[in-house]
RNA sequence: GGAUCCGUAGCUCAGUUGGUUAGAGCGUUGCAUUGACAUUGCAAAGGUCACUGGUUCGAGUCCAGUCGGAUCCACCA
């Protein structure tokens, strides 16, 4: 054995040999309870980042389940991230010098795909390099065509059950990506922007967005207002940039009498709340602002300027025009905007696929009072049931082609659409900025499990058009539990769902979880899942978040290189309470190599005093496995037979330690707290064998005391194996070189069984 | 505006249902050693557990509030 244990001669040989002796892969055992997991499918358009290097929690899990002797799965997939990838892509394109509007749909689409092809084969390898236990054989990709065809009957019977509508309302758009979002892809951002005092006849409003004032309808009071009551109802006449305009003056209780002036314009296109009174009052919709983020020929001479180019100069023009009674430079409010790009987001009139989210979170809501799915650490839970109880309808709806197409057709005979995308844009001549869009509620919308419809169900006729649409990617996410195990082999769906542990960050509790949670009750009548372990952020050193844009993006493979798959998954997990940010830790790094190094030089040492005792290789295997041992004596487990072995009062001692520590660890384990497993067998493995028990045992090197040391030893390896996979198997395979029979230390079963 | 988390040794963090002298890693200081250990072992220094009150026989741990840091949620123009 070498001086000093080396990572890199020993990881990836090991993960091979385990791969291909198909130690990973799952088997159904009927007479036994399983232990399932589903890989949160990683995106497959980028290599892993650190988030990915949890996946440590999971192989503990599922390692220390398989050692139990329960029947294991561990499902790995990928994630074509609708939405995420086309946007590295685009970056991809950006960089060639192009964009996704140089090529057709399915030209587009094409290049997408074998970009992740591509991406996924190194993603898949950067797993197996931390040595996650993988069942490869039914990994699934959520473009996969049987997933794509479970998606598309979830979507159709949510049709069927009136779950589905064609929602006619403001949605959350991005002009520069060019798609639609639901409410959780907003991010909420304060900023600090003028807010103007503008004249509106005898009226004074006050607003930090002159130039959707083209778009205004109404000019709204609350009812309550005693400065305003003698205008409600009545029409106001004043200057605009445009000329004189007429509103008139209603009254909504929505109106805060203490902003601003208490007089508000009513911009029904391009705000949530005045969209809501536009309905409530009947006005009209002026569409100010188009798909593009520039004015549309509503804003007459204003027409094609950007949004922020706009509102300066509408305001200077108002300012020249004396339209502008004030200004408070000072005013602080929240916008919303895109969490990718940035943008601001635009609130937006178009039809959308919404799903009715409240009949599918009851459900979820009630599983998780009754402890049907319980979390860990169990804080999270509040937040979750906080969003299930305030949940609001999903847009489903993206403009973007990377992903599934939404199998609805329509009828262009007896349902011309008044909006059309292409690829985000839109189509020319076919929107009319100044009127309401035609009747768009969904009903002549034929919806199928994915294959095309012969013919228009109302009128007959064959010109009909897909929606050009995708799902948004959580959508399918949301399905993927079950969709998985009902296209992998036959009888997994009944044998390992629900699974047993649904492992991933808390930040998409909401996106994915809550999800997962509703739509699997919906689909299948069960929960997805049975417990909900939840990690941390893992941070850069500093205790910032990784991004690109910060470049302190820190890669876990480089990291792998240098200290050891091992080392960087116990460090993961040691010292941090599950569910904590943690900051990346070089020193935390460092001590978990050293530890690891610990380890193998006890094993070292073991193996050279080996040879001047009358132990050899095969006694040892055979007392290490411990199961032919004494077969008259029918060990239960490892600790029985040592107990009969332990012939000196130190020995005994020190097995009832060990004994000891298997039951916290087993413990810990089951609870979920790693750090406490990991913290007690780095203290008891240096702190006390080697320090104490090693030493001891020096003194009396050649007697049954070396026995006992030896058993000990593996004992602590097995304990340690689903923290530091490949570091244990390599000292199982010095010690049981392939003549003595020790196949794998994966064979094993834990100390306890 | 609402909610959550954090504030413990110089640094990064543990501290599991409240219970004896508050722990680890790294760093610092001294001694020993190349003997399984590109080291390791032994020993030492270092903490009013943010602050203030309360509950309790007893609080880092529970409760209330204050200050400081972070995150999430939220339609007030």
């Amino acid at each position: 054995m070498d001086k000093v244990y080396n990572h890199k001669k020993t990881e990836e040989k090991i993960y091979k040999t385990w791969e291909e002796k198909g130690y990973f892969a799952s088997t159904i055992d009927k007479e036994k309870e399983p232990f399932s997991i589903i890989l949160p499918p990683p995106n497959a358009n980028a290599p892993l980042h650190f988030g990915h290097a949890m996946y440590v929690i999971e192989d503990i899990l599922i390692r220390f389940h398989r050692m139990k002797g329960s029947p294991t799965l561990w499902l790995a997939g990928a994630d074509h991230a609708g939405f995420e990838t086309q946007f590295v892509f685009e970056k991809y394109l950006q960089k060639k010098g192009k964009s996704r509007f140089d090529f057709d749909r399915e030209t587009l689409y094409k290049m997408i795909w074998d970009y992740v092809e591509k991406n996924r084969v190194v993603m898949e390898n950067q797993l197996r390099k931390l040595g996650f236990s993988l069942d490869w054989t039914r990994k699934k990709f959520t473009l996969d065509r049987d997933i794509v065809k479970i998606v598309y009957k979830t979507f159709k019977k949510m049709h069927d059950d009136g779950l589905i509508y064609r929602g006619e309302r403001l949605v959350n758009y991005c002009t520069h990506c060019g798609t639609s979002f639901s409410d959780l892809e907003v991010n909420h951002r304060e900023q600090k922007d003028p807010l103007y005092y503008i004249k509106y006849g005898p009226l004074v409003i006050a607003t930090v967005r002159p130039e959707t004032k083209f778009g205004d309808t109404a000019v709204a009071v609350n009812p309550k207002d005693k400065r305003y009551q003698k205008y409600v109802g009545k029409t106001i006449e004043f200057d605009t940039l445009l000329g004189k305009r007429r509103l008139k003056v209603i009254a909504d209780d929505v109106i805060d009498m203490k902003f601003g002036t208490g007089a508000a314009k009513v911009t029904p296109a391009h705000d949530e709340k005045d969209f809501e009174m536009g309905k409530r009052h009947n006005l009209a919709i002026l569409k100010v602002i188009d798909f593009d983020g520039r004015l549309s020929e509503v804003a007459g001479k204003y027409k094609g300027l950007r949004v922020r180019q706009a509102r300066k100069i509408v305001a200077e023009d108002m300012k020249k025009r004396g339209l502008i009674e004030k200004v408070d430079n000072d005013y602080i409010h929240a916008i919303e905007t895109c969490y990718k790009c940035g943008t601001t987001i635009e609130p937006m009139l178009m039809p959308q696929w919404f799903i009715k989210m409240e009949p599918l979170a009851k459900p979820a809501i009630e599983v998780i009072k009754k402890e049907k799915i319980k979390f860990y650490p169990k804080r999270h839970e509040k937040a979750l049931l906080w969003f299930l109880n305030n949940i609001k309808d999903w847009n489903i709806s993206r403009q973007i082609v990377w992903g599934i197409r939404i199998p609805a057709w329509r009828c262009l005979e007896c349902h011309p659409e008044p909006f059309y995308f292409a690829q985000g844009r839109l189509r020319e001549g076919s929107s009319d900025s100044s009127t309401k869009p035609q009747n768009d509620s969904g009903e002549y919308w034929i919806i199928t499990e994915g294959e095309r419809p012969d013919k228009c169900s109302v009128c007959g006729s064959k010109k009909l058009e897909q929606d050009p649409d995708t799902f948004d990617t959580w959508f399918s996410s949301s399905q993927w539990p079950f969709a998985t195990l009902m296209t992998t082999k036959s009888g997994d769906f009944e044998y390992f769902y629900p699974t047993t542990v649904m492992e991933t960050g808390y930040d998409i509790l909401r996106w994915w979880v809550a999800r997962m949670i509703m739509v699997g009750l919906y689909v299948t009548k069960k929960v997805p899942f049975e417990n909900v372990v939840l990690h941390g952020l893992v941070k850069d050193p500093l205790g910032k978040k990784m991004s690109k844009s910060k470049g302190n993006i820190v890669d876990p493979l480089e990291l792998v290189e240098q200290y050891g798959a091992d080392a960087v998954r116990f460090a993961l997990v040691f010292g941090t309470s599950l569910g904590n940010d943690q900051s990346l830790s070089y020193p935390r790094l460092e001590a978990a190599r050293k530890f690891i190094n610990k380890l193998w030089n006890i094993a070292r040492f073991i193996n050279m005093k080996k040879g001047d005792v009358f132990l050899n290789s095969s006694t040892l295997l055979r007392v290490g496995s411990v199961k032919d041992l004494d077969s008259s004596a029918l060990p239960k487990n490892d600790i029985v037979v040592l107990n009969n072995l332990a012939k000196n009062k130190t020995d005994k001692e020190w097995v009832a330690k060990t004994e000891k520590l298997i039951e916290e660890i087993t413990c810990d384990i089951e609870e979920y707290n790693f750090n406490f497993a990991s913290e007690k067998l780095y203290e008891f493995i240096w702190h006390q064998f080697a320090d104490f028990y090693v030493e001891d045992v020096k003194k009396r090197i050649n007697g049954n005391s070396f026995l006992i040391l030896n058993c000990l030893f593996l004992i602590l390896l097995k304990l340690l194996h689903p923290f530091t996979p490949f570091v244990t198997e390599e000292i199982y395979q010095k010690f049981n070189p392939p003549a003595g029979g020790g196949e794998s230390i994966m064979k094993e079963l834990w100390p306890d069984e």
